[in-house]
DNA sequence: ATCATGCTTAATCATTTGATTAAAATATTT
DNA sequence: AAATATTTTAATCAAATGATTAAGCATGAT
C-alpha cells in the first residue's frame, strides 16, 4: 500500500519531471507526454496520481509561486536587519537561488500574464507587503529624508528589477555579449556586490 | 490580381490578427483558427498566405523584435547626443512603447527561453552595440571616472530593467500594489523622470 | 492460501489542431 | 463576353494530445 521508500515516490517523481518540464517550456508547451517520459513512468499514472494536466500545473505552479516569494516576504519582515541590510540579503539570496533555477522568473512571469488562473488573488502577499517590517522602515527612512522617492513600490520595483531582469534576458545578454554560462554566472555574482550599492545611490538621488 | 485597396489587404489583416494573438498567448497557446477568427478569415487562408503556423509565427517574432530593438539601436548610435541625454531618450521612447504595447517585452523573453530559434545569431546587435557611439561614450566616462563600474552591459542591463521589468511584471505588481490599469501607466509615467535620475545617481555608486 | 487494496501498464478513445484539397467565387486579361 | 488567374470557402485529413479503460501485478491483511 505505501510506497515510501528510501527512494522518491512515484507521486513525486511525476511532480519533479512536470516541474522540470513545466519551468523550462510553460503550460502551453509542454506535453503529459514529456513529463511521463521524464519522470519513467507510464502517461497514465500522470492522470492517476494528479486528474489532469492543468490540476498538476496548478500545484507546480501554487509551490513555485510560493517558493519565490517566502524567500522575500522572510527578510522583509525581519525585524533584526535594517533596510540595507535586507537589500544585501535578498539581492544575494536570489542571485544565488536564480542561477540554480534559471528557468523560474520567466516561468512565473510568462505564467501570470494576464494572470488567467487568478492565483495572485488567492496569495496573500499584498497583506503581507502591506504590513512589512520592511514598509515601516522604508517610511522611516522617507521621512527622515534618506530616501527621495516616497512610493515602496518603486523601490521594490527596482530591486526585483535589477536582480531578476538579467536572468529573464539572459539569452538576449549572452548573444549581445558574447558570454558563456560560466561568463554569465560570474557576471551575476559580481551584481551580488554593485546592486546593493546602486540601490543605496538610487535612494537619494534628487530630481 | 492586385488588391491593395484602402482597406487593409487580407495577408495585412492576418499578420494584424497573428501579432496580436501571438502577442498576447505565446506561440504555443495560439491556435491557427484563434488567428482565423481573430482577423475575420477561413482557416485556409493563413495557409494559403503564409504556408504555416510556424512560417507565420517567425515572421511576425522577426518584425517584433527588430522594431523593438531598432528603438533602442538608434538612439545608442546617435552622434549628438550625450550619454545623459540617450538615457532619458530610450527611457522616456520605451515608456511610452510598452505602456501601448504592454505583451510585447514578456512576449519576447519568453518565446527567446532557451533560443531554439537561432534568432538572435541572424541578428546583429552584437557588432552594433559594440561599435556604437553609446560604447566610446560610455569608456569615456569610465576612464575619466564619472563611472565607477567598467562593464557598460552591466549599465545597459540596469537600464533595461529598470524600463522593462515592472511591465513584465505588472499582473504581479498590480495585485501587489491593487493598482488598476490607470494608476499603474501613472505609475510607469513617474519612472520617465526617476530613471534617468537614477541612473545618474548609480554611475558613481562606490563600494 | 485467499482476498482486498492500491499501483502500473498497454491499448484505446475523443478531441483538438495544423494542414490540405477541390470546388466555388471573384477579379483580371484578352 | 470568354478565358484565365487569383482568392476564398467548406469539407476533410492525419497527427498530436489529454484522458480513460480494463486487465495485470504487487503487497499487506484475513
Amino acid at each position: 500500500m505505501e510506497n515510501k521508500k528510501v527512494d522518491t515516490t512515484t507521486e513525486e517523481k511525476i511532480k519533479e519531471a512536470a516541474r522540470t518540464i513545466f519551468h523550462k517550456k510553460g503550460y502551453a508547451a509542454t506535453r503529459t507526454r514529456d513529463i511521463a517520459e521524464e519522470a519513467g513512468i507510464n502517461l497514465a499514472l500522470l492522470n492517476y496520481y494528479f486528474r489532469s494536466k492543468e490540476k498538476l500545473f496548478d500545484i507546480i505552479m501554487f509551490e513555485t509561486v510560493s517558493g519565490f516569494f517566502q524567500r522575500m516576504v522572510s527578510v522583509l519582515n525581519d525585524e533584526h536587519s535594517s533596510l540595507d541590510q535586507k537589500v544585501e540579503v535578498i539581492v544575494s539570496n536570489y542571485i544565488d537561488f536564480v542561477t540554480k533555477e534559471p528557468c523560474i522568473p520567466i516561468f512565473i512571469l510568462s505564467e501570470l500574464r494576464g494572470n488567467a488562473s487568478g492565483l495572485l488573488e488567492r496569495l496573500p502577499y499584498k497583506q503581507i507587503i502591506f504590513s512589512s517590517v520592511f514598509l515601516k522602515q522604508y517610511q522611516e527612512a522617507v521621512e527622515e529624508g534618506e530616501i527621495t522617492e516616497p512610493n515602496p513600490l518603486q523601490f521594490l520595483i527596482n530591486l526585483l528589477g535589477l536582480v531578476i531582469f538579467p536572468f529573464i534576458a539572459k539569452p538576449l545578454l549572452q548573444e549581445v555579449s558574447g558570454a558563456n554560462e560560466i561568463q554569465f554566472d560570474k557576471m551575476m555574482q559580481e551584481r551580488k556586490k554593485l546592486i546593493p550599492v546602486w540601490v543605496k545611490a538610487m535612494k537619494k538621488g534628487k530630481i
